[in-house]
RNA sequence: CGGAGCAUAGCGCAGCCCGGUAGCGCAUCUGCUUUGGGAGCAGAGGGUCGCAGGUUCAAAUCCUGCUGCUCCGACCA
């Protein structure tokens, strides 16, 4: 792509409402706009973040088995209202009547309309286990949305829900979705924790959020050490295999770690010292087994191999890919600008024409561009007329992991610069070396 | 939902107390000079002063109502 081209309207300055350092960072570098409270508009560059982040986790989830479809904004209220959430629910789920003032709303979750579509299907045990999920815009009307897209009233959310026939079945369910989960921000280069979470009324263990550590997440937590050194599961893993992803849960689950409101000193205490790990986190996935919550309602049965009916078993499993945007900015920025992990940055290249109309330096840049570009490289090629020095800004603030310098003076030695965002090394490499170094 | 505050050009702000035909910086456009870490000079464009009423010869400014937005607390992917 060339800046020139391109749709990226870069603020100098920062809109006062901007509070925290993603929400600052994201408008600056345009990737949104916002058009109400906690209601963002994003901008290509926010989206192709926004597009990378759903990739990754749309691999992860095919990868456990789990069937992606799509499911719509609008409800109908009849839906909650079979499951008697309708009432429950509260100020936060926005209500909308059509022309025929029949009561609809936005919805702020699927439960009950994934359960109605498997009720419609699904009668025998030999259609389970099943995990269908969707990525789809949510909204919750918040009391006060706030910090951007990190706290926003519209949200996109990837929700899978899976059903069963028994609880162990369910066991096998959540720890597929588990093992993925760790797979899906690693990716992302994120180190997120499993911390166990508050499951209701249900009981049990089988709720975690996923948190990762970042100085301005919104609530304490507390965990053992050694969770940021461990290693995620390979991508080879066996997902049908119950008895190795049990393990590895186990692996995952065993040492200390819990936010908050969970907290238990004493077994926090139990932990060696120079292991203890208080910090502040940001929840970005949470997974949760429900059992038969919605299925008893909505009367979702089915005929088991004795040939009786027995209520599916479910579990869902949340993650906030618009909230990830916010969060890997609040985990990886500096004074400049974002750092975005390689998987996820909006391009991977950035090419920085220092002297546009330079014959020489424009015609190197042609070069590199078309060239990466041809071997599948997202390039975001600078081809303004502005001065090298805004080009760095530029460059830093929206975060390209790799840019490649072409100014006059290095390229009288036949050399470019090639630049890592991450720590600010540079190095003088032929084009040709550059070329190499970061072709797809 | 309780408490506080803000609304003037794309963004950040001044002007309001004390009414008199709307200004600054950044951004944008033009020209010249610059040219490797957000350049300089000169010029230009851009505003129903959130909306609606009221007071007044005259309202961004005073009064009333409304709307939007932000921040602090309790709730949440």
């Amino acid at each position: 792509m060339r800046l020139s081209r391109y749709f990226l309207p870069i603020l100098r300055e920062v809109p006062k409402e901007a509070d925290i350092v993603s929400h600052r960072l994201m408008l600056r570098a345009g990737m949104i706009r916002q058009e109400s409270a906690g209601i963002y508009a994003w901008l290509p560059l926010g989206l192709r973040v926004l597009n990378k982040i759903c990739a990754i986790i749309r691999e992860e989830q095919n990868r456990t088995g789990a069937v992606e479809l799509l499911m719509p904004t609008i409800q109908s209220a009849d839906l909650w209202r079979e499951s008697g959430r309708y009432d429950d629910y509260g100020k936060e789920m926005l209500r909308i009547k059509d022309r025929h003032e029949r009561d609809m709303l936005f919805g702020p979750t699927n439960e009950e309309m994934v359960t109605e579509i498997v009720r419609g299907s699904v009668k025998s045990y030999k259609n389970l286990p099943l995990n269908l999920y969707h990525i789809q815009w949510k909204f919750r009307d918040e009391v006060r949305p706030r910090f951007g897209v990190y706290r926003s009233r519209e949200f996109l959310m990837k929700d899978a829900y899976s059903f069963d026939l028994d609880a162990e079945g369910a066991r096998h369910s959540y720890n597929k979705m588990f093992v993925a989960y760790l797979r899906t921000f690693s990716r992302m280069g994120l180190k997120a924790i499993p911390m166990v979470a508050d499951t209701g009324p249900i009981g049990g263990n089988l709720s975690h959020e996923f948190i990762i550590l970042a100085s301005t997440g919104e609530s304490e937590v507390f965990c053992h050490g050694d969770y940021l050194d461990m290693a995620p599961p390979p991508a080879d893993v066996n997902f049908d295999a119950a008895a190795g992803l049990q393990s590895i849960v186990d692996q995952w689950t065993t040492l200390y770690a819990a936010t908050e409101e969970k907290h238990d000193a004493a077994a926090f205490g139990a932990v060696p010292a120079d292991r203890q790990l208080a910090a502040r986190g940001i929840e970005v996935g949470h997974i949760f087994y429900f059992g038969t919550k919605y299925t008893e309602p909505f009367g979702l049965k089915v005929l088991g191999p004795d040939g009786t009916e027995r209520l599916v078993h479910m579990g869902s499993y949340g993650i906030g890919p618009s909230r990830l945007v916010a969060a890997m900015i609040e985990a990886s920025h500096d004074e400049a600008g974002i750092i975005w992990p390689d998987a996820v940055a909006p391009f991977q290249v950035g090419i920085l024409n220092l002297k546009a109309g330079d014959a020489a330096v424009d015609g190197a840049c042609a070069d590199l561009y078309a060239k990466l570009t041809a071997s599948g490289v997202d390039v975001l090629y600078d081809d303004t007329e502005e001065r090298a020095g805004s080009k760095f800004a530029t460059a830093d603030l929206i975060g390209l992991p790799w840019q490649i310098l072409v100014g006059p003076k290095s390229l009288a030695d036949g050399k470019v610069e090639l630049k890592r965002r991450v720590d600010g090394s540079r190095e003088l490499v032929t084009p040709a070396e550059a070329f190499e170094r970061l072709k797809g």
